[in-house]
RNA sequence: GCCGCGUUGGUCAAGGGGUUAAGACGCCUCCCUUUCACGGAGGAAUCACGGGUUCGAAUCCCGUACGUGGUACCA
C-alpha cells in the first residue's frame, strides 16, 4: 500500500473559521494515525478574491491549533510549488490533453452569451440552466464550430475557456469513505469550466491534477463539494484513470445554531460568538473579527470541541488530548449529517481543559491579559493565585474578572450587603482584628482563620455575618474563593491595608 | 425548479431487528459552601411522519415532510 498522503487546499479569500479547521483536524488526524503525511496546498486561482495576508493568516491558525503540515509552501516538500497560482502551466497541459482526446472543448461564449442562455432556458420553463448536452451543440465552442472556425477564433487571439465534456446517460459512482456507495447520472452533470480565460485552471482541473501530481491517497473535503464530486471522477478517469483515484470523504457541514444553515462569520457576530480560530483583520475595511485564542480558549480546548463536532469514538469519552485523537480517529465513524455549532459547550470545552492543563500551562497567556490591565505580578504569586481560582473560570479571559482582587485593592464595595448588618460591635470587631492581624507571627492560611474566630468568639459575634463582610473588605463584592485563602494570599500587611480601607467607607 | 446529501431530547450524540433508548451541554430541584463558582445527587425532555417487511422496527424497505448543499470563467 501506498503511503498515506492527504491535503488541506483552502483559498486565501479571508478567515478560516471553524469547519475549515475541522477539515484540517480530521485531515492530520487521519494523516498522523496513518504514519502519512499532511500537505497544505494554497488554491489562490481565483485572482479576484485574493486577500493579502490570508495565506499567513491561514498558517497561524495552524500553527495555533497545533496542526503543522509536512509539505507547503512555507514548509517545502518534494512536490512543489505548493500554490496553485505558481503552477499555472502545469494545468492548461492537462487541459489541453483532454481537448485532443475529445473529453473536453474549447467555449468561446462570452459572459453576455451565457447569460441570454440561462434567460433562454428560463423562458423556455427549462428545469436546468445548466451549460450541459442539451445546449452544447447550440453554443459557440469547438464542437460545434468547424475546426478551422476554431482554429481561426484561437489565431485571433479570442479569449475562450476549455470545458469538460460530459457525455449523458452514463452512471458516475464511487464509494465514499462516509456515505458508502453514492451514483449520479451524468445527465445531469454539467460542462464545468476547466481552464479559465485568464489561463487560470477552475478548482476542478486543479484538484484532480494537483491530487495527482503530490501523490495524494485521500481525498477529504467539506459536503459542499459532493454535487461537482461526478465532474473530479470523470476528470481522473481521463487523465490518471480510475485506480489512480484517492479515496473521498466527505464531511458534514458546521451549522449555525439557531435557524439553519452553514455556520457564518456573520452568525459569530450576531450571536455573540467566535467563528475563526484566531483574530482576523479585514485588509479592506479594518474590521476585526474575534478568534477563539483573542476571546480566551486554550488550543487544546479549540482542537478537542472541534473533533467531536462530527465524530466520536463511540464511547461517552468526549475530553481528548491531539495524541489520544490521533490514536482513536477513524473517518468511518465521522458523522454523515451537519452538526449545530453550541458555544455554550464549547466553552465547556474550556472549562474542562483549564482543570486538566496544570496552571503554567497558560500562565504567560494569564499574563498578557494582566498586562493589558497595567498590572505586573511575579510569575509564582499568579501560579499561586491561578491554583485558587481555576475551577470558576471558563475562558482564559475570566481570570481577571474572577480575579482582579489579587492584584489591586477593591474600588467599591458592596455597601448594599453590608449596611445593613454593620454596627459598632462590628465596627469595634474589625478594628481589633487589625491589631490582631498585625501581631499575628504566621501569615497562614488556618492560623488567620483561628484568629478570626477566636476574636469573635470573645466578643460573642456571629462569624458568618463576619466572614461575609471581612469578604467585601478584602474582594468589593461577595464572591471569590474562600475568604482565609485570600487573606493568606495577598498577605498580612495588603489584609491590614484594605481592612483600614474598608473600616473609613463602613464606619 | 432540478440534482445530491441528510434527519435519535432545545443542542452534541451512543445504539444499527428484542435496551427501562447511554452519556454530555443547557435548563430545573436539592446537597456542599454562612459568598459566588466548582463539585455531588436527582429531574423534565427524544427515535420527523405515513405505509410496509417481521412474532417483534429507532434500527430494514418504500413514500412524504422538513432541513441542507449544489446548480458560476468562486472555492
Amino acid at each position: 500500500m501506498n503511503k498515506i498522503r492527504v491535503r488541506f487546499a483552502p483559498s486565501p479569500t479571508g478567515g478560516l473559521h471553524l469547519g475549515g479547521v475541522r477539515t484540517v483536524l480530521f485531515n492530520y488526524l487521519f494523516a498522523k494515525k496513518h504514519g502519512g503525511d499532511f500537505i497544505l496546498r494554497i488554491e489562490d486561482t481565483d485572482q479576484s478574491r485574493f486577500v493579502p495576508g490570508a495565506e499567513q493568516y491561514i498558517f497561524d491558525c495552524l500553527a495555533w491549533c497545533g496542526l503543522v503540515p509536512d509539505e507547503s509552501p512555507v514548509h517545502g516538500g518534494p512536490y512543489g510549488p505548493y500554490r496553485q497560482s505558481e503552477r499555472k502551466e502545469i494545468y492548461r497541459t492537462y487541459a489541453e490533453q483532454l481537448v485532443s482526446e475529445g473529453h473536453a472543448y474549447y467555449a468561446f461564449d462570452t459572459t453576455e452569451e451565457l447569460d441570454a442562455m440561462r434567460e433562454r432556458l428560463k423562458e423556455a420553463g427549462s428545469q436546468s440552466l445548466q451549460y450541459d448536452h442539451h445546449i452544447r451543440m447550440r453554443m459557440n465552442n469547438s464542437l460545434r464550430l468547424h475546426p478551422e472556425e476554431t482554429k481561426a477564433l484561437l489565431d485571433a487571439g479570442t479569449p475562450y475557456v476549455i470545458r469538460i465534456k460530459v457525455d449523458a446517460n452514463e452512471t458516475i459512482s464511487f464509494r465514499d469513505m462516509i456515505r458508502g456507495e453514492l451514483e449520479f447520472d451524468s445527465s445531469r452533470v454539467d460542462d464545468k469550466v476547466l481552464l479559465k480565460a485568464d489561463g487560470m485552471p477552475t478548482y476542478h482541473l486543479a484538484v484532480v491534477v494537483d491530487d495527482h501530481l503530490m501523490k495524494i491517497s485521500h481525498a477529504f473535503r467539506g459536503e459542499e463539494w459532493l454535487p461537482s464530486a461526478p465532474v473530479h471522477i470523470l476528470l481522473w478517469k481521463y487523465l490518471f484513470g480510475l485506480d489512480a483515484m484517492p479515496q473521498w470523504a466527505h464531511f458534514p457541514l458546521i451549522l449555525k445554531p439557531d435557524g439553519n444553515g452553514k455556520l457564518s462569520k456573520r452568525d459569530g457576530d450576531r450571536l455573540g460568538f467566535p467563528v475563526f480560530a484566531l483574530d482576523w483583520k479585514d485588509p479592506v475595511s479594518g474590521d476585526i473579527t474575534r478568534g477563539f485564542k483573542e476571546i480566551g480558549f486554550l488550543c487544546e480546548a479549540f482542537v478537542n470541541l472541534l473533533a467531536v463536532l462530527g465524530w466520536n469514538n463511540g464511547t461517552e469519552q468526549e475530553v481528548f488530548t491531539v495524541e489520544e485523537l490521533i490514536n482513536q480517529f477513524s473517518i468511518e465513524r465521522v458523522h454523515k449529517g451537519g452538526a449545530k455549532f453550541d458555544y455554550e459547550k464549547a466553552k465547556w470545552f474550556n472549562h474542562q481543559w483549564i482543570q486538566k492543563l496544570p496552571v503554567s500551562a497558560y500562565t504567560s497567556q494569564v499574563l498578557e491579559i494582566l498586562k493589558d490591565k497595567n498590572v505586573s505580578v511575579s510569575g509564582s504569586y499568579l501560579q499561586q493565585v491561578l491554583d485558587l481560582i481555576k475551577d470558576r473560570c471558563t475562558l482564559l479571559s475570566d481570570f481577571w474578572d474572577q480575579g482582579f482582587f489579587f492584584f489591586e485593592s477593591p474600588i467599591a464595595y458592596d455597601e448594599a450587603s453590608v449596611k445593613p448588618k454593620w454596627d459598632t460591635g462590628k465596627n469595634n470587631y474589625f478594628d481589633t482584628l487589625m491589631n490582631r492581624y498585625a501581631t499575628t507571627a504566621l501569615w497562614y492560611q488556618d492560623e488567620i482563620e483561628k484568629v478570626f474566630k477566636e476574636l469573635a468568639m470573645e466578643q460573642q459575634i456571629k462569624v458568618g455575618e463576619l466572614q461575609m463582610i471581612f469578604r467585601v473588605m478584602l474582594v468589593g463584592s461577595k464572591t471569590g474563593p474562600g475568604v482565609f485563602a485570600i487573606a493568606n494570599t495577598i498577605g498580612q500587611e495588603e489584609t491590614i491595608k484594605r481592612i483600614q480601607n474598608a473600616l473609613l467607607v463602613f464606619g
